[in-house]
DNA sequence: AATTAATTTGACCAACTGGTAAAACTAACG
DNA sequence: CGTTAGTTTTACCAGTTGGTCAAATTAATT
């Protein structure tokens, strides 16, 4: 499909994807412009509109790389591994995501709390699909009496909701803890929280 | 301060601000326009600033409302009380006021993700004193051995994160849960945790 | 160097934005 | 009823919005 992408047009592709991420995810969708997109990545709006066709396309294209991006590590989950140990090891990775990545995190969530509009098909397809996989076979290791009888579905949300808090919040949580890095201390919580909740 | 407010002025007042929760709740203070609040509320843009002067105005208006409905509860944690129950009965209101108020919830949401530009002093001030507080009485009764040793300022926020999610996150809750109410089982969910990490 | 393909720009546009001003209308009250 | 205070509408405006187009510029290829 794309075959020969000129360095020109990889370098803009780029900067146009940076710049529209950073005023999508503060703004969202409706409230970002492409003239601040164009002044966030030094090019002219009809520069950028000369590699993307809309605004819009700009937008999907950010949704559709952190769909792909999200939903591997839930695929990497290995079954055959010691569950403790995979639940961990994904909650850890979502929490590192939220650290390297907080923009791609608040792009999803103002992309969530809007309904949805542009990626409800995938929500209730490749994810839905996926997470009744890992459910299932969170459900499996619960019978197995590998782990503690647990709802997987609200073990999923609560992972969810606690490492992505970190990115979405991050105002909020630096006006309350004072400014820093508070990632470490909410890897030891979540960490001490899951073997808890999972451990017979 | 306020005191004559006409029956008609009541019953604008309050159409606008629900309107304008509707709106801005969906879309973010940027992403909305009066044109929308005008015909969600059934008025005419004009009528609408002849109650509010400005659209931030209404917006302001509801955050402020907001505020002190989500700032009271933990205020009404009572030191004296069971700590287990005191820590489950508020994370229990905070949940229900997920469920009845979600609007509220993607407002307060939006606002956050966008950086709190509105209500950045509120956060440093207000918020992270009431904060501290419940913090310091958390640690009490960690070191009293009245609940186990914790990290209080990330259990608070594992509360919120866990029961905002459910309101901010709903499209996706019910992409993957199947449309219906799932807050029952959210709280289940939210006690057993709650009981878990609480417990000695 | 010449030609072609790719890139960038400047000028522009129709639709929409928050907001204004004054006139028209309606309710309240003595 | 008449007067006043309160309410709503109509017409409007200047600035911004996503997007277009043709011309100008630059890079790649022969």
């Amino acid at each position: 499909m794309k075959k020969t992408e000129t360095r020109i047009q990889k370098k803009n592709h780029s900067a146009i994807k940076a710049a529209g991420l950073k005023v999508f995810a503060q703004f969202g969708f409706r409230g970002s412009t492409l003239d601040q997109i164009a002044a966030e990545s030094g090019l002219s709006k009809p520069n950028i509109l000369y590699y993307f066709s809309s605004k819009e396309t700009i937008y999907e294209a950010l949704l559709a790389q952190l769909l792909t991006d999200w939903l591997q590590p839930v695929r990497d989950i290995d079954p055959a591994g010691d569950p403790v140990e995979e639940i961990l090891k994904y909650a850890k990775h979502k929490l590192k995501m939220s650290r390297l990545y907080p923009r791609e995190s608040r792009l999803y969530a103002n992309e969530i709390i809007q309904g949805a509009p542009r990626i409800k098909s995938v929500l209730t397809g490749e994810l839905r699909d996926v997470v009744a996989t890992l459910a299932q076979l969170i459900k499996n290791w619960s019978e197995a009496g590998l782990i503690r009888v647990i709802d997987p579905y609200h073990l999923i949300f609560s992972i969810w909701a606690m490492t992505q808090h970190y990115a979405d919040f991050d105002v909020q949580v630096q006006a309350v803890l004072g400014n820093g890095d508070h990632f470490d201390d909410a890897e030891q919580y979540l960490e001490d929280m899951l073997r808890r909740m999972l451990t017979v």
